[in-house]
DNA sequence: TTCATATTTAAACAAATGATTAAATTATTT
DNA sequence: AAATAATTTAATCATTTGTTTAAATATGAA
């Protein structure tokens, strides 16, 4: 007879051989590629290599195994910013520099977090949203206080930050979003993609700058 | 004994009067909305105010319907370049503003177009990206004509025409993937969205002005 | 009108799918 | 080792969902 599934906390193993691993591990690939809604609770017990019960002793049911995904899914994509935004010593330049790079790389890592996270946002409630509560995090920065120095002392445009955060991610995430789009135009292959997407990590924070500066002037 | 449905070509109405069209138009709107597989196709019926086996009778089956409207989705989509491009009058700036200009319109009327299209298209083969053969448009117009001749007498810097577009495209659509997020941070209704989506109109081609000259200092 | 054809409807079907059950196996404790 | 608890398995259930069927209704032609 079955109860409730004892909390599994071993020792944490470098590779996931915990069942309730394997099952996290598989549902994170299938729910990324294929959304909610099209992934079947047998093709991530198939790519999990367990009995499909299994899936439901563990984590209940479906939407609660989703729900766990979708969060730390939405912490991985937030994630980027914290310890890059509100560190003290760094300029304002090298905090772009710097959150450009590590966007970037992630998203060589993770190249379907960002349609994923978006795709299901749009269907839910934003209650996931506000949960994380970015609005805070990103006002309170240190880097948003840098921005309003830099408006101030004339040195970037008056706008608004979140045009600018707009602007930023719009850049680094995007061709990630359309990368079939892109791979077919430009004749591209994965890796010839991911080259032009590390070409952009030296590009972007050149670009910003340089549109942060025309608008004093026009 | 029902036979294949006779094609409805009757005289075009202001109104989608006649049974196809209205499934056509719940189809597209909850597809848009949900995507294919979250998709219902007794919600499109009750959307639509049909008796549910109507649709299989108009369009024999989900995904032939699907089909139809994924395409016309796509030629909206790619379309609001066609016209602008090949347009020998106008400068390369004045195609920018014009683009970028069309374009929002086009986001504020259909904002669930470009996180449909893009989300079906990472699950799908990209034989519809081929079909719609944006490359050889796009590369064969006369925007990019234009903006060879830019590159060549130094007016802006020497860039691949697809981190071009990629730039523009990203500034344009990614605030509308993104907007459950932006509005959530920004405290924005939709009215509030739209309007800062239009302050863009202006804002991105001077952005993007703005990148294409530092370039060629950096 | 009358007849044929097109359209619409209510009901039902078959396959897919999320979830559960009860038994079998493995691991842990005493 | 024996007993208890945890995990795994194969089979089954109940619901959802895309599709079909056969009858009813509306439309148009002769």
């Amino acid at each position: 007879m079955k109860k409730e599934p004892v909390p599994t906390k071993k020792i944490n193993v470098l590779i996931d051989n915990t069942t309730e691993e394997k099952i996290k591990t598989a549902a994170k690939n299938i729910f990324h590629q294929k959304g909610y809604a099209a992934t079947r609770t047998r093709d991530i017990a198939e790519e999990a290599g367990i009995n499909l019960a299994l899936l439901n002793y563990y984590f209940r049911s479906k939407e609660k195994l989703f729900d766990i995904i979708m969060f730390e899914s939405m912490q991985q994509f937030i994630q980027s910013m914290t310890g890059v935004f509100n560190n003290e010593k760094t300029t304002l330049e090298k905090k772009i520099e710097t959150f450009v790079s590590n966007y970037i790389d992630l998203l060589i890592e993770e190249p379907d977090l960002p349609l994923f996270v978006l795709s299901e946002l749009r269907t839910n409630p934003n209650e996931l949203v506000s949960k994380m509560n970015m609005k805070a995090y990103l006002m309170n920065s240190y880097f948003m206080k840098q921005f309003q120095q830099h408006i101030t002392s004339g040195k970037i445009a008056t706008i608004h930050p979140l045009h600018f955060m707009m602007n930023i991610i719009s850049l680094i995430v995007f061709p990630f979003v359309g990368s079939p789009v892109l791979k077919n135009m430009g004749g591209w292959k994965q890796d010839d993609f991911n080259d032009i997407m590390l070409q952009r990590k030296i590009l972007i924070p050149k670009w910003i700058k340089a549109m942060m500066k025309i608008e004093a002037k026009g």
